[in-house]
DNA sequence: TTTAAAATTTAGACAAGACTAAAAATTTAT
DNA sequence: ATAAATTTTTAGTCTTGTCTAAATTTTAAA
């Protein structure tokens, strides 16, 4: 049995886990967390105790395959419901993650099934994140983020890498949402600014908004 | 903040006072909720705290309107998951409680509004019982165990006392299910057996049955 | 390469919710 | 009306997950 808290830091884990390949240090999950780094030194022994993750003192921590599934399962359940909030339930893409939260921690093998059977199977959450099958298999998409994109060119926009409520609000503000086209017109060495083009519209983003932005080149 | 073992504890509390009138007990409680007198006192003292129940040592509780409308609206989010099991995820309704007991305790005003409107308002539960509108109402019903018809007559089945799955299981059994008339044909007064006519088919049911089905007489 | 800084772990404490054992109050029965 | 039985409360302990402060290890810098 593996508790609501236990959850959330092997989420946390993975979510560390997938930037860089090297060990997850304690801080990072402290940080990520939002506690104290003995706090997290503390469950990271829960965790290693219960063989969810391995762990050398000072050395930071692994998943164990064992890890990743309950991860991952997690991270299934938690997209499945902001696919439900925004399709069945007409809640806006930057309102979902709160309340997928807490559900995403409901157990029940036959409710994650069956919930996915009635939305169809969807293979991503409205933030163009891929949704894991019951497996655990997460398809590895070839995203990029719009900031590396250096000359003159044309993407779609597949998904965000901030999904706060306030950046959100800003895609929704200059209609930018999953699927919609993007032409890269320049880009400012300077500030690393962008300037482009959405739906006929001429637009001007700052380095930070380019680098929260997923994009697909055509 | 109401914690999710208060909410438990509130709920308990709700359907205990509804029977009798009188004032709910430590003992009563501790019961329900399955732990000792002991951790019932302690959480007692935590509710009267905040002001959910009243409570004089040694005399049991009240529920305030503030802990009744806390616990309403628990019993209303139950009620509205189990529709929705049944309803759009094929659960039957003998397989929804133990999720919906779950899912009850998730917090979202948007998410119940919505999640009311998405199923269409529903007055009742798959197993007959009302479902609290957001004020805290509950429709009064004047529905009867069948145990209490004394004399051949018909009336519908409109609801269970017992929801564990092994009675609704019975009653699926034996083709019983919301809105089934049933005919009381006779009734023994030695064992408080009866014999009725469901679906053509006759059928004798124990006292056992026949104290936890509800009935509306015709 | 030795020292300073940063990261990590340990030790001890706290709140929530549970438990056991014992004390106190209430109810029941004689 | 008092004694016995039952119910309820108190006192002290445990576990989970958190914290602060101090100690230890690793990393970075001079």
């Amino acid at each position: 049995m593996v508790t609501l808290s236990e959850e959330n830091y092997l989420k946390a884990i993975y979510h560390l886990a997938k930037q860089d390949k090297a060990s997850v240090t304690t801080n990072a999950i402290a940080t990520k967390m939002m506690t104290k780094a003995s706090s997290a030194t503390d469950m990271i022994k829960k965790l290693a105790e219960k063989g969810l993750v391995d762990y050398q003192k000072y050395q930071g921590v692994h998943l164990t395959e064992k890890g990743r599934f309950a991860a991952v399962s997690v991270i299934r359940k938690h997209r499945l419901w902001e696919v439900f909030l925004v399709k069945k339930l007409n809640f806006s893409w930057d309102e979902v993650h709160e309340v997928a939260e807490q559900l995403e921690h409901i157990k029940s093998e036959k409710l994650t099934q069956q919930l996915d059977a009635f939305l169809d199977h969807p293979k991503e959450d409205p933030h163009g994140d891929p949704i894991p099958d019951c497996e655990g298999n997460l398809p590895s998409t070839q995203k990029i983020l719009l900031a590396q994109i250096e000359r003159a060119e044309s993407c779609i926009c597949v998904g965000v890498k901030d999904s706060t409520s306030q950046f959100l609000q800003y895609l929704d503000k200059h209609n930018i949402a999953l699927g919609t086209k993007i032409e890269v017109l320049s880009k400012e060495s300077f500030d690393e600014s962008m300037s482009i083009n959405v739906n006929k519209h001429q637009l001007t983003i700052s380095k930070e908004v380019a680098h929260n932005l997923f994009v697909k080149i055509n």
